[in-house]
DNA sequence: GATTTTAGTCAACACTTGTACACTGAATTT
DNA sequence: AAATTCAGTGTACAAGTGTTGACTAAAATC
């Protein structure tokens, strides 16, 4: 790649992350300026254009970054899982929210611009859930207790579980971190307790599921 | 009540209801000015604030607002009901979405503003599901397949129902119905026969949990 | 009937926004 | 070595923003 080509990509990316950086805290990414961006990435406004033609064209490959990281965070994390349905579950969620404390802006970005965004933004985003479910069904289906079930069923399982971690890992980010250290990790606690049960409720669901539902 | 306070309150709800109105197709509340709706309700923009100091103090009134008719409405809902893990789910899942296409706007907007907008109104919106979680348990309770299990279990999948009916109604209005109506129509069929597995599995899960978890 | 209250109007302000256009200078190509 | 490409700059503009303060007239109070 020449020089040239390096130090643009170099500014594309640093457009990126500002853009990430600031669609947090309670400003989602759809109502940040193109301005603002360019600011924060210490560049001219006009300089945006070079780069992307629209806020939205933004949006969408900021969608592809992030999705790319959340990805690899999953895989590994779906690495060290063996689901059964006892003390293993507890585990494997508390290792999810470590994950999402350590991608906060990706997360908040994820899920603010699921529903609150733009359209286009929108089902980007809708596609790239829609993968997450596939990964996380075909992973799944070679755990020892799904590989009987229906394609169907562990589709089914996957759906749900992928749409409650997104509520999980919002809930996460909205817990009031400015009050005392102490209340928060009560209430990280509890958080963690309750998307536990929700997690073995849902799969005691799946693992009845064998026959006896049609 | 006064002439006066009766006009008053008449265009404060014009207000409310152009902001409801606004807050549409990928346009979500919080990108919304404050002029825009004061345009939309009739009034010259320094008029909004004899009502409102701020555009949040709006959001907050709005989710009230919007919680009640929903309330209502998923009370209705739960009238009709009578939950066996058979063929009612699915009845019951078609009667939701209908409820969701009479009220486009109200669900939009909570949805879409539930991640995505203003700390102070994403706020106010938890409250109000942490509402809608309890009304859900103190109702399911009271169902002969529910009254013999721990209020725990029922909270959970209580918890678990709205967050994935929020997202059933919200993959609802995303669907293109800028296209043709029939592929709208068979679209709108898969996604009631997924809700309807997922309540199934989740209502499966919830019913095996007596005493086998512990 | 005179006085006060107040929902809504009008004009004006200081800003921010997205975008167009001509320019600069370093990296690249010829 | 000359010519070209192009990421980033600087200026400018029309449009929209939130908020101010003084004003009006109808309703409420006295």
């Amino acid at each position: 790649m020449s020089l040239r080509d390096e130090r643009k990509q170099q500014t594309r990316q640093a457009i990126l992350d500002a853009a990430l950086g600031l669609s947090t805290a309670g400003r989602s990414f759809s109502i940040i300026s193109l301005r603002e961006v360019a600011r924060e990435a210490g560049l001219v406004p006009t300089a945006f254009y070079r780069h992307f033609v629209d806020m939205d064209a933004l949006g969408i490959d900021l969608v592809d970054q992030v999705c790319v990281v959340l990805h690899q965070l999953l895989k590994r994390l779906r690495e060290s899982y063996s689901v059964d349905t006892t003390s293993h579950t507890r585990l494997s969620i508390e290792q999810f929210f470590y994950s999402v404390e350590g991608a906060r802006q990706h997360w908040g970005f994820l899920v603010g611009e699921r529903w609150g965004g733009t359209t286009v933004v929108r089902d980007a985003i809708a596609k790239e859930i829609q993968f997450f479910i596939d990964d996380l069904t075909r992973d799944m289906q070679q755990l020892p207790n799904f590989q009987h079930l229906d394609t169907l069923e562990v589709q089914i399982t996957a759906e749900i579980l992928i749409n409650l971690a997104f509520a999980w890992a919002m809930t996460w980010l909205n817990l009031p971190n400015r009050h005392d250290a102490q209340a928060l990790q009560v209430q990280r606690e509890q958080l963690i307790e309750r998307s536990t049960r929700q997690a073995q409720l849902l799969f005691r669901g799946s693992l009845t599921s064998v026959r006896s539902a049609r």
